[in-house]
Parts: structure tokens; C-alpha cells; sequence
RNA sequence: GCUCCCUUCGUCUAGAGGCCCAGGACAUAGCCCUCUCAAGGCUGUAACACGGGUUCGAAUCCCGUAGGGAGCGCCA
């Protein structure tokens, strides 16, 4: 039998780190099976749902390469299956109507409440046989009275819930509109949904969603509910606690394996390992393996992963994403070789993409800004006299490149009796405008000899009091 | 309130009765390397929620307690 997996977020909050967590077990579990993976919007609350939430989840999808077999669809284009289904579960009797009044049932809560028992429909229109007049009645499942439903549960284990405990849901309003859990239902029968992962919050629905299926005469999936992942404070993610849309991972330099494979480790783990390549990820995962308990979600280690990635993936691929923050910046760039060379000499100094482009906007643009207490620090003092000598003997090299200014620059510090430091430093201000920048080598045979010299002579001009 | 779920370093985790006076990773502290910043290497601080059992022996099994979470919607 092939693997059917789904995600099916619903478009009513922007799609958020826990959203692709499930997303990526649901999508690894398929990966690795050899089976399908389906993404379907869960939009039947047309209220809430928005466009933006919708385009969040197509693009960040898209982002993170967690690719769709099926889908996407959408429940709202699916409401005439739905009616049909409920037609038949009507005269199947497996699905009642109800005339009670949404005063009545609150009436009823509020005395359940009370009376300190669980808040749950006791079944008044059950066997009632003439409607209501004036009254659109809202289809009620016919939940089983009693027995028990086990949830053999991968990731739990089984987890066993009375029918007692249950009562009969309203599968459609009185407008005729369907709700969630019957739709869910519905859609993962009409799919063959083979595996359901979705978060632990759904555990509690699941014994009804299985007594459904059963009134249906469909085959029960298996059910995995992964824990949820909280803030970085272990507060439930919110707006507040770091809930923002994936797109901003992309924004801020993140790159997509690197947030999948911080994630993937988020309640899995396989050995000692903690870099993963989406193929590793795929080739490793289990779903059997997935912790229990909810885990805090920390930006720190999130940022050392990228950083990770950046060391092993290509340089030629990071590119587009340089450009990408570049661009940003107001600084841009289509020479391939500079863009690598500059990847190359900054990947070990970033932890994001964003962050590269910031530290290496200098090797882009003419007009660079100067730290000014990197320039206090560095370019006063006899600082001009040693850039002066530097200068002469950069401008005398016949060759340009990494090893032959390096060779320069060594010797040339040998004979001021210093450290390369001594004239590093103000070299690099003068360059780059800052104290930090990659190798001083790698940084002048980047920048090439034209820029170096042209910036290295303003730097001495600049530091000049100004003639009047 | 009721039902269900969860509980190992600050954080992510390893651990399926003796291999654990608990291992790895992030973070953090120190050292090394070094032209800056990093990256890298080495070393350190740091955890089995609590209480009872079972057992020769428990982080691992059982029962309680405490804490956290979810559900109990004509929301998804």
C-alpha cells in the first residue's frame, strides 16, 4: 500500500515555524516511504481565512522545497461533496438533525459548568422525529454510546478514549455549511490518506474523527501527533513569542535546509548527528523516533545551523542569495567569480545571509561607510606614515593577488619591525571602512588593485587636515 | 471542573533495568590558533520534577503528587 500523507494548514494565522514542523514530518515521512504527499488548505471558515494567509502557505511551501504530489486543495471548492456526504450519513441515520437553539445549549453549558461536569450536548434530538418549525436545524454526528476507541498512536503509543466521554458534534451548521472536523474527515477518506501527522492539539478529535470514518465504512488511517513547539521562552508560540511567518526566515538570510534541518531536530534526533542535507534528513527520518514532549524553539542554535549550512553548501549556490540581500543594501552585483570569492571569505564570519551582505557591502560599492571609531582607532597616530609605506609598496606589485600581497605586506612589516597587525589594521579601516573584514590578503585581491589603492589614497588624503 | 497528553543540563536531545557518580549539540566560561572578526581545536560549569514502591540493581517498570499543555465551539 503507497503512503498518503497530508498537511493541511488552515489560512485563518500566517504559516509559522510549527506549522512547517509538521508540514516537514508529514512531507519526510512520504519522502522516505516512497509515497505521496498532499497539501490541502483547510479554508472553510471563510470568515478568518486570508488571502495573505493562503499566499504565505503556497510561498513558504514553495521556499522550503517541501514539494506537493497533490494540491494544493482547498475545502471551500469542495462544499457539494461535503453536502453529499451528509445526505447519506442523514439517511444512513448515522447523523441526526438538531433543533436546538444556541441560547438552549449555552443555557445547558453554563449548567454543566456549574455542576462541575464536562460541558458536552446531551443528545435531546436524537430520536426526535418532527423538526422544529421556523428552526434551520444544525446535522449532528451519531457518536456511539458506549465501548471505547484506542488511538494506536506512533508517536504516543495507544491512547485510549470512553465513547462516554464523547458527544454527538455538529458536523454542519444550520447556514448548511460543513465544519472542520467533518470536513477533515471527509477529505482524508476521499484522499486515502493512508498516514495522519498533524500536532498534538488534534489528539482529543481524533477519537471522534475515527468514529466517523467507521460510521462511513472507511478504513482508519494511522495516526502520529507530533508535540508542538513553544516560544523561545516555553511559552505557547504567539505573535509575541516568535510566530511570524516562514517568509521571514527568508528575509532575514535564513537559508530553507538550514530552518528544515533546525526543525527537523526539534522532537527527532538519529545519533549524535546535527547537520543534516535534506537527502541525510530524508534517508534518516522515522516517525517512530519522534519525541513526546514539546520543545522551546532557540533562535541561537537555529543561527549556528545556518551558519553551518553556509560552510558546506557551494559557494556558486549561495550566490543568488547574496544577491538577493545585496540587493537590499542598494548594492548589487553580476560577477559570479567576486560574488563566490566573497562567499568563500565571508561564510565562516555570518550566521545569515542577511549578515553576509551587511559585512560584505564594502566589496560592492564605491561609497563606503567609515566606522568612525574603528578610524579614531586605527588610521590616526603614525598611522598615515605606515599607510603611505604601504601604499608605495602595494602600488610597485606587479602581480595582484592573495599570496603576492600577502608576501608584500609580511616583508614590508618584517622591515617596520612590527607585526603584520601594525599595518593590518589601518589597511583594512582604510578598505573597508572597518575593523572587521576576512583575511587582509583575501579581502585586496577581492577588492582588486584599483579599488584598493584609490581607497587607501583617500584614506590618507582624508586623514590630512583639509589645506585653506 | 471533566477527559486526554507531557516532564533528563538554560535550550535541543542520547538513554528502551546494570555499559550512566548520565553522552552529544547550542549557549556560556577559560585556553590554544591568529593581521581584525570569525571559523576550528582543547578544557570547564550545568540535568534524570518530587514521593513511594518493584528489583540484588531504576533516568529507564508500577502507583501517587506537583507542574505544564490540549480538548470540552454552529473555530480550525
Amino acid at each position: 500500500m503507497t503512503v498518503v500523507t497530508r498537511f493541511a494548514p488552515s489560512p485563518t494565522g500566517l504559516l509559522h515555524v510549527g506549522g512547517v514542523r509538521t508540514a516537514l514530518f508529514s512531507w519526510l515521512y512520504a519522502r522516505r516511504n516512497g509515497g505521496n504527499f498532499i497539501l490541502r488548505v483547510e479554508d472553510t471558515d471563510r470568515e478568518r481565512s486570508t488571502d495573505e494567509a493562503v499566499r504565505v502557505i503556497l510561498d513558504g511551501m514553495a521556499w522550503l522545497r517541501l514539494d506537493a504530489d497533490e494540491g494544493p486543495y482547498f475545502q471551500s471548492r469542495r462544499f457539494d461533496r461535503y453536502r453529499e456526504v451528509l445526505r447519506g450519513m442523514l439517511e444512513a441515520g448515522t447523523a441526526y438533525h438538531c433543533y436546538c437553539s444556541k441560547d438552549e445549549l449555552d443555557a445547558l453549558r453554563g449548567q454543566q459548568i456549574a455542576r462541575k461536569q464536562k460541558p458536552r450536548y446531551t443528545g435531546i434530538c436524537r430520536e426526535r422525529r418532527e423538526p422544529r418549525p421556523g428552526v434551520d436545524p444544525v446535522v449532528r454526528f451519531r457518536n456511539p454510546l458506549d465501548g471505547a476507541v484506542v488511538v494506536q498512536d506512533l508517536v504516543h503509543g495507544p491512547v485510549t478514549f470512553q465513547n462516554a466521554e464523547l458527544d454527538d458534534l455538529i458536523i454542519a451548521r444550520s447556514d448548511g455549511t460543513p465544519t472542520y472536523n467533518f470536513c477533515v474527515v471527509v477529505d482524508d477518506m476521499d484522499m486515502g490518506v493512508t498516514h495522519v501527522i498533524r500536532g498534538d492539539d488534534h489528539l482529543n478529535n481524533t477519537p471522534r474523527q475515527m468514529n466517523m470514518l467507521q460510521a462511513l465504512g472507511a478504513p482508519l488511517p494511522i495516526y502520529a501527533h507530533v508535540p508542538m513547539i513553544l516560544g523561545p521562552d516555553g511559552a505557547k508560540l504567539s505573535k509575541r513569542h516568535g510566530a511570524v511567518s516562514v517568509l521571514q526566515y527568508e528575509e532575514e538570510g535564513y537559508l530553507p535546509d538550514a530552518l528544515l534541518n533546525y526543525l527537523v531536530r526539534l522532537g527527532w534526533s538519529h545519533g549524535d548527528q546535527e547537520v543534516f542535507t535534506r537527502e541525510e534528513m530524508i534517508a534518516a527520518f522515522d516517525i517512530h523516533d519522534v519525541n513526546k514532549s514539546a520543545s522551546a524553539f532557540n533562535p541561537e542554535k537555529l543561527l549556528w545551523l545556518n551558519q553551518q549550512h553556509m560552510m558546506r553548501t557551494m559557494p556558486a549556490a549561495l550566490v543568488p542569495h547574496l544577491r538577493a540581500q545585496l540587493r537590499r543594501l542598494g548594492a548589487d552585483s553580476s560577477d559570479q567569480q567576486m560574488l563566490e570569492g566573497v562567499i568563500l571569505a565571508q561564510r565562516e564570519r555570518a550566521k545569515t545571509m542577511k549578515e553576509m551582505a551587511v559585512n560584505s557591502r564594502f566589496f560592492f560599492v564605491e561609497d563606503i561607510e567609515l566606522d568612525l571609531k574603528a578610524a579614531a582607532k586605527h588610521l590616526g597616530g603614525d598611522a598615515p606614515a605606515t599607510l603611505a609605506k604601504v601604499r608605495a609598496r602595494l602600488g610597485s606589485l606587479s602581480e595582484w593577488n592573495a599570496a603576492s600581497v600577502h608576501a608584500a605586506l609580511e616583508q614590508l612589516a618584517a622591515e617596520l619591525g612590527g607585526g603584520l597587525g601594525k599595518i593590518a589594521q589601518p589597511l583594512r579601516v582604510a578598505v573597508s571602512g572597518s575593523a572587521v573584514s576576512p583575511p587582509i590578503d583575501a579581502t585586496l585581491a577581492l577588492l582588486g588593485r584599483e579599488r584598493t589603492l584609490a581607497r587607501v589614497d583617500a584614506a590618507l588624503a582624508g586623514s590630512r587636515p583639509a589645506p585653506n
